[in-house]
RNA sequence: CGCGAAGUAGAGCAGCGGUAGCUCGUUGGGCUCAUAACCCAAAGGUCGGGAGUUCGAUCCUCCCCUUCGCAACCA
């Protein structure tokens, strides 16, 4: 579309169940801010909208698992996602929530519309009813036997064990997780989008019409959906947390919660339109929006599919683009919320935006790196050394120590002002700059309108370079060294700081979406209004008006020390250990006859467990979990690291009497070597119990 | 199984008909205004494997191998 007459920008809404990491700010955060700072910059209608995404069955479940009801925790995740997205400088023009009534007003309405016009379909199936609690089931609510694998631990979904996917109906021996008892199977009728019907306009829309300026692989995925036959979805759910379905005969039913997710975008639209005395609905019906999504690669479907055809039919328009990434993975594996293998958000704001050597330039340099190795095209990876290597060498060598030279230069040989430019001697190297300041602008603003923002960062960034070689070429700390004898080489250092003062106000404004942060440092150094970041002035070359004194340099970054990434990587891998041990002991499971299989005698024999005293303890530096002990087994001394010291201080349990595995392998932790374990009991929420014989022992006693 | 995406220098990534580029890293040199920063140069790749189309293929076609995704949750 060119030249749309307003910009509607969404971000995928998070699901409220628990915080975000970095793989969702890279993916479907930081790209729509980018772009919409972009389009501020040119005074475009833009609105940003965004959101929590507060329905669903996961949510009662996280509910469970917290001990709380589903509206402590869409309250507590909400708020705490909000402020993240603050703290990181995400520039929503509203973050709104699904449990807003303006939001089930309008998701009934959609769902309404529809299904008078008979574009919903009724199906009657078979569910399992869990008499006791007086409600249907969702999959996640029934467990039972796994036909696959045999495991206890399989749900109507998938199975826990084995991770196949199953439909309840495969269970063996299926039981209510709600009541405990068998449920029986009732009729039920459900709505149903029929997606089947639309094949030909997809086909047309997506196939045809963006095969072009979409993404590859967004055009590949819907591809691969429409040709593997596209089946009815149901659109409502035997649920008592979400939107009621707005129908008599509806008890009980609520919108299945990708329905109303998506409709979020247009309530919190709405919402907006209300706080800022604006009307919303041309951002939604008239055809000269430009309507751009940005998601993460699973949610291709929904954005390309199936919420286009309700926005069909509902009369809406339709995305002018779905810049969907691919995901990304973290250290060497695939970031996951349950193996703990992940960087939130949060977690980055409290360990570097608020340090005392944090704020903001510690969110650009998340915002950098992130832009940096963003997903576009394929998955991509984040490691703590990529960061350190981008911020050190990238954002403070090449862009900071730019701008820092030329402020220092600027006090040192013009006197803290803006030089005059002296256009009588212009030299090549002058002109090559010029250019290359003027042809930057186009080259960035191409890039953004087609969604390749690494590409666009890197010309920014590559302009700053530019600057780097010139001055190395032109050299005014020589030409400083040469005034004595011919005074007329301060022209020749005024041409110089001139133009690389003009290059850094045009790095502020084409930084600017980017970097916010950075961009302001620099509109303070520059003792300018914000008004010149407007993209206009980009690759102009009168920015800062000659005569006008400048501020002290500071530095725009600082370093990423050594010593904070290996913390970084140690506490990633202690969480990954936390989750491995709490897998083993899911606290929601009831005590079921976990027992391992039959063993021999002989089996049992071959463990040689002795009484022991702890006679010293202490923790293992930089390691969570870890305490070094000296056990005392009478005959004999010895170390032994056990994984226990967030259950444990160390003071506590010198001289408890305990029960060791003695002949068990020694084993490096650490670098310390370990011989031997210590036998523990685990309660059911992972809290961990010596055992030790019931009266004071002889140390050494065997124990059989 | 099938479908989609991807496999390119030590690492991370571009490119996509005319025998390969970028950033970091490495090595050597220059400069010293600057956050031991900057600048220049060099080394380093049979572009996953095989076959085909073509005057010519990393880029097109086919087969094979590997990785990721595929309407549970999840960017």
């Amino acid at each position: 579309m060119t030249d749309p007459k307003r910009y509607l920008v969404t971000s995928a809404l998070p699901y409220a169940n628990g915080l975000k990491h970095v793989g969702h700010l890279a993916g479907a955060y930081i790209p729509a801010d980018i772009y919409v700072r972009y389009l501020r910059a040119q005074k475009r209608d833009v609105v940003f909208v965004c959101g929590s995404d507060e329905h669903g069955t996961a949510i009662p479940i996280q509910a469970t698992k917290e001990g709380t009801t589903p509206r402590a925790i869409i309250d507590k995740y909400h708020q705490a996602m909000k402020q993240d997205f603050e703290d990181l400088s995400m520039s929503f023009d509203i973050y709104h929530r699904t449990s807003e009534p303006i939001h089930h007003e309008t998701a009934q309405e959609f769902f309404t519309y529809l299904n008078d016009r008979n574009e919903l379909e009724i199906k009657e199936s078979e569910q399992y009813y869990d008499e006791e609690a007086k409600t249907f089931l969702a999959d996640r609510y029934i467990k039972g036997t796994c036909p696959n694998c045999g495991s206890d631990r399989a749900y109507g979904d998938q199975c826990e064990n084995c991770g196949r996917t199953l439909s309840p109906d495969e269970l063996i021996n299926p039981v209510s997780t709600l009541s405990g008892k068998a449920p029986v199977k009732k009729r039920t009728s459900h709505w149903y989008l029929p997606l089947g019907k639309h094949e030909e306009f997809l086909r047309e829309w997506i196939l045809k019409e963006h095969k072009e300026d979409w993404r590859a692989t967004v055009v590949g995925q819907c591809k691969s959906w429409i040709e593997g036959g596209l089946q009815s979805r149901a659109v409502t759910r035997d649920l008592d947390w979400g939107i009621k379905v707005p129908l008599k005969d509806a008890e009980g039913k609520v919108l299945y919660v990708w329905f109303d997710a998506p409709i979020g975008y247009v309530s919190a639209t709405k919402q907006w339109a209300i706080n800022n005395k604006k009307d919303w609905k041309p951002y939604w019906y008239d055809k000269d929006t430009k309507l751009v999504h940005f998601i993460g690669k699973d949610n291709i479907v929904f954005h390309c599919i199936i919420f286009p055809i309700m926005l069909k039919l509902h009369g809406n328009i339709l995305p002018d683009n779905v810049p969907a990434n691919e995901f990304l993975n973290l250290e060497g594996d695939k970031m996951s919320t349950s193996r703990n293998w992940k960087l939130d958000m949060r977690d980055y704001i409290n360990d570097f935006v608020k340090k005392e050597n944090g704020g903001g330039q510690c969110v650009d340099m998340l915002r950098y790196y992130l832009t940096q190795i963003a997903p576009e095209t394929k998955d991509s990876e984040f490691t703590w050394k990529g960061f350190q290597d981008a911020v050190n060498s990238e954002l403070v060598s090449i862009f900071g120590n730019f701008v820092n030279r030329t402020w220092v230069l600027m006090h040192k040989l013009c006197g803290g002002k803006v030089p005059i430019l002296h256009t009588e001697i212009l030299d090549e190297n002058d002109k090559i700059l010029n250019a290359e300041i003027e042809g930057s602008k186009a080259k960035v603003e191409t890039l953004l309108e087609q969604y390749k923002f690494r590409e666009a960062l890197y010309e920014v960034i590559d302009l700053s370079r530019k600057g780097n070689q010139y001055m190395q070429k032109k050299e005014p700390w020589i030409a400083a060294k040469q005034l004595a004898a011919n005074p007329d080489m301060q022209k020749n250092i005024d041409n110089t700081m001139h133009l690389c003062l003009q290059l850094t106000a045009n790095l502020a404004i084409l930084i600017n979406p980017f970097l916010p942060n950075t961009a302001k440092s620099m509109l303070n150094m520059m003792k300018v209004v914000d008004k010149m970041l407007d993209w206009e002035n980009a690759g102009k070359l009168k920015l800062l008006s000659i005569g006008y004194s400048l501020r002290e340099p500071q530095l725009l970054f600082r370093k990423i020390e050594d010593a904070e990434i290996t913390e970084q990587i140690e506490k990633l891998k202690a969480g990954l250990m936390k989750s491995e041990a709490g897998v083993q002991k899911p606290a929601d499971e009831p005590p079921t006859s976990n027992l391992k299989s039959q063993i021999q005698y002989d089996d049992f024999a071959k463990l040689d467990l002795k009484v022991a005293t702890i006679t010293a303890a202490e923790k293992v530096p930089k390691a969570d979990k870890l305490l070094k002990l000296e056990v005392d087994l009478g005959f004999e001394k010895r170390t032994i690291v056990s994984g226990i010291a967030l259950h444990f201080k160390p003071e506590d349990i010198i001289g408890k009497q305990v029960v060791i595995v003695a002949n068990l392998a020694p084993r490096k932790m650490k670098g310390i070597e370990s011989n031997g374990m210590i036998l523990m009991a685990e309660e059911k929420d992972g809290q961990l119990k010596f055992i030790n014989p019931g009266e004071p022992t002889t140390n050494g006693s065997p124990v059989s």
